[in-house]
DNA sequence: GCTGCAAACGTAACCGATAACGATTGCAAC
DNA sequence: GTTGCAATCGTTATCGGTTACGTTTGCAGC
């Protein structure tokens, strides 16, 4: 058994075993070549040592390394349900998984992260990477799959149907009787919140409600920026009876804002969001939302960028995943309908 | 901008410096010996071409590389959670983390597979690692810390007080009247199952109710697992009146073997676990169970790598965070009591 | 003009593993 | 007894980046 000390190497090994390098590596590979009997001695020496093969070692030399990437600018619900599906769909695929994730949290906004830490991991550490959310344009060497891509992005990418479950919720918003319906959007550079932005409009539009661009609240996805948005909206004179936001993160956010101003939801106000996230259904009350599945699309990602590394993709560049409507307590028929 | 093609290396922007790579080096690490005019080509020229140091290459050399390494078998809620609470620790820390996962989510249960992963990153990769729920003990040569060890691991750790909690549900069952609590319990080799065992028979002890060892299902953590133990011990034809389950995967799968019984959930039947993840309060009922902030775990456990890291840990080896019993409608008194 | 010194920069070894290639050996066929 | 071929195994270049060490250059001091 190896002490705690310096990690064991394929020298090691080769001392151990008295052969050289080459055969560990031969023996290590099951490549052709080697005899019964050192074939054994190698096993024994290896056994004994417990080394294991470096990652990094291996990746610098191999173009192949059956390790698939995800990167990622934070760490929050909507991920973690992402990479659920990413875990499912590559399970007994025989590709492992390296999911990196940098710490500035905020500081990374500063765009071209996700350029930056594909960079850093493919054409070495990875055959092929995920990249979630990115705010821009991705280029890499080897297959990338983005979920949730930047406006006007050509890569292979996995997405929900923003714009039919943006009209959806303000199609319901519409049907309770709501007519001012704010609208707190998402960070322009995303397909996504440029999507759900557009399904407002248009669903608005297609009901002859005149638009009062008043009403619309600029933020990006982050929770924290919708406080004050929210609070902005709701401090008008003529302020909305409904709240759409662009992400169930910000419209809990706005949920919080509106109690602490002492107005009753749904009775004064309704709010809704999008993503369908855990903490929604634990929300008092429940907000209404739209389910993206967040898991499919880990999921599907996984899938496409397994095929894609394996050379075998045979179906379109992008993929877009149905939504759904979830109708929770958050919404309800105005008070004092207009 | 770089090509699609091969990644730009630090040769090439060497050669469109027109200098070496061990200036490049220097300048890219900012080390002193290089002249104000050549930083500034150098740097020219990594922006001209996209340049990003290889995470792999610099690894292999280094000792250092400020990344932090998280090694888990599967990724369920329960990791999901410790992953934020991970994140945030790290967050502004200047440490970046890098997730392991394998593919194999069962094939991998062969005791072992901490050692080999660990092995696969630390001494190059990362400066440290967090090792979630290992099967064994585990030796590296950087530092480590392991959330949930195995029974008897040495390893400095993070966990959650188990053998309070499990008692304080147990309690709470007694407390509501019920005598025959049958007991799903997890994989043996964990201190954390071992302990919440210890809980429950510790409390049937004080209470002075005899301990019945046809309760006790031996399980895995694994949810699926305990279907037939939860069928098993409700075919009984003297079945308990409530089941506690060692995790609350397995207590809700044994809430949907109690429905598809036919059985009502509490009125025939109390069902309570232990971890509180989030899908435990969207059951209907609500599972009752025992909060143990996975959140904290995984803050706790980079806090303390962190330290580990830089060598100025000062606290104790074994972290204990405390539990919290959370009532919710899946336990009520026994409909017969006995 | 020579020495001394430091700044600036290149050369090459090195990290651990892989693979192309060459070298050696055993054995059968001629 | 050669020759030839295949099996076996070591040598070495290589991946991308870092760094110890050596070399060159410029300039001040004598």
């Amino acid at each position: 058994m190896a002490k705690g000390g310096a990690p064991v190497t394929m020298s090691d090994v080769a001392r151990l075993a008295g052969v050289s390098t080459a055969t560990v590596s031969r023996v290590v590979n099951g490549r052709y070549g080697v005899s019964v009997s050192t074939i054994e001695q190698v096993r024994s020496a290896i056994e004994e040592l417990g080394y294991e093969s470096s990652l990094v070692a291996t990746s610098l030399r191999r173009s192949r390394t059956n390790v698939l990437g995800l990167v990622t600018h934070s760490f929050q619900s909507y991920t973690a349900e992402v990479l659920k599906g990413v875990m499912d769909a590559l399970s007994q695929s025989g590709f492992d998984l390296i999911i990196y994730a940098n710490s500035d949290l905020y500081g990374t906004y500063s765009d071209g992260w996700e350029q930056r830490h594909l960079a850093r991991l493919a054409g070495t550490l990875t055959d092929g990477c995920i990249v979630v959310t990115p705010s821009g344009e991705v280029r890499s060497g080897t297959p990338v799959v983005v979920i949730d891509p930047a406006r006007g992005s050509t890569a292979p990418s996995v997405t929900a149907d923003n714009f039919a479950g943006a009209t959806a919720v303000v199609e319901h918003l519409l049907g309770l009787g709501h007519r001012r319906i704010g609208f707190i959007a998402g960070r322009a550079s995303l397909e996504a919140a440029w999507s759900r932005e557009e399904g407002y409009r248009t669903a608005l539009a297609e009901a002859g409600v005149p638009l009062d661009p008043q009403l619309i609240a600029r933020g990006s996805f982050n929770p924290e920026s919708a406080a004050p948005l929210a609070r902005a909206l709701l401090d008008r004179p003529d302020r909305p009876t409904a709240i759409f936001a662009a992400s169930d993160g910000m419209a809990l956010k706005a949920l919080q804002v509106a109690k602490d101003l002492g107005l009753d939801v749904p009775g004064d106000l309704s709010v809704a969001g999008f993503d369908n996230i855990p903490e929604s259904a634990l929300a008092e009350p429940g907000l209404t939302t739209v389910d993206q599945s967040m898991y499919r699309l880990g999921y599907e990602a996984a899938r496409m960028l397994k095929s894609l590394v394996r050379g075998d993709w045979e179906g379109p560049d992008r993929t877009v995943l149905p939504t759904r409507l979830v109708v929770r307590g958050s919404t309800a028929a105005p008070r004092n309908p207009v």
